[in-house]
DNA sequence: CCGAAACGGAACAGCAGTGTTCCAATCGGG
DNA sequence: CCCGATTGGAACACTGCTGTTCCGTTTCGG
């Protein structure tokens, strides 16, 4: 049976992302319970910590390229491809808490999205500034971590306060928009 | 010598502050460590790690406290009490990190800054909605969710990036302003 | 200069998380 | 139905952190 190592992977694989989403130091039991599985099962399938933290990071990663290439970087003028970006991200839920919380600690040679970011959104955020969408005095860097900043403390708001998913959207894509904008004064 | 202790105590303090703004899961040796101090003399001082969090927290919210006093929050238009709190919060630095990183887990009463916030700080906001320098549309909750996600994201991108202190609270004052003001469209 | 206060190191037991092994129970396809 | 694959639980040793005790050393104040 195949298909049912495949199943019991992803299930691993899956409940690690909320988990660790929510509490970055939580244990291997934590996870193997969230799982509904036997922790005993989780080391089958995951020698290390590592080597699970390893497999969380690339379906995590796999996961994120899914939703940067949904968004169509590269069409349209910069503040609108930013938005896109924006409301693609938005829909990561948990990973965006796990990739925003992950600790640069792990210093092996993938540096990940903390510093030096991704060629395509350099480029989006250039094309911004040229077409007068984007404020030119924001580097691409800035425009990155502020969009992952007010990403996370929308999903952490939906979670403390009751607020719907689509209202806390609304909210980060007005203020990120406002951010971006070229300066009237 | 009871001059001696306080200093120690205080040495200690803000050594925690410190090492746990970076690594939330640093151990006592750590700490100990980074306050130039034997493990025992920690002990001495703190009976348990709960003990010296309450003493961190307490730091922190005193010297947050102070920083919220100086920037005036109830002069001036909505809008520009918003710009000096970010200006008083910045020079926080690593107070900074830890309250933004400070897990809800400990689950005590005292719920702090994430829920249910500040009533001088929701008078700021509701002040910007009347007098048009904040956008109506965005509730003090989420204002207040926005600063703090910014400075977090600035006081790490300042840590990861070489960018200067001065620069990097300029970026955020920008995108703050940006993002709080009401929109023209 | 002397004693008390403060400090640091070593050692210890306790605890939680980890990684491993072994075995019994269950499930599923041939 | 049956054999192999998959699973879960129990037990174990190991590690790192914690909280404590004890003792020798340093340092300040009177």
């Amino acid at each position: 049976m195949s298909g049912s190592r495949a199943r019991t992977r992803q299930a691993i694989v899956d409940a690690a992302i909320d988990v660790l989403g929510r509490n970055p130091a939580a244990s291997l039991g934590d996870i193997a319970a969230a799982a509904e599985v036997g922790r005993t099962t989780l080391h089958r399938y995951f020698a290390d910590r590592a080597d699970l933290l390893r497999a969380v990071t690339a379906e995590a990663d796999a996961r994120l390229e899914r939703a940067t290439a949904q968004a169509r970087m590269t069409e349209g003028s910069g503040a609108s491809a930013v938005r896109r970006l924006c409301e693609e991200y938005f829909d990561l839920g948990s990973v965006l808490s796990l990739l925003f919380t992950a600790t640069p600690a792990s210093a092996d040679p993938s540096c990940e999205e903390p510093a030096g970011c991704d060629p395509d959104f350099t480029a989006m955020v250039e094309r911004g500034h040229r077409d007068g969408t984007i404020d030119p005095e924001l580097p691409a860097d800035w425009v990155q971590s502020l969009i992952w900043s007010q990403l996370y403390a929308g999903w952490s708001y939906q979670a403390t306060m009751g607020t719907s998913r689509h209202e806390v959207l609304r909210l980060i894509l007005r203020t990120v928009d406002g951010a971006i904008a070229v300066k009237a004064a």
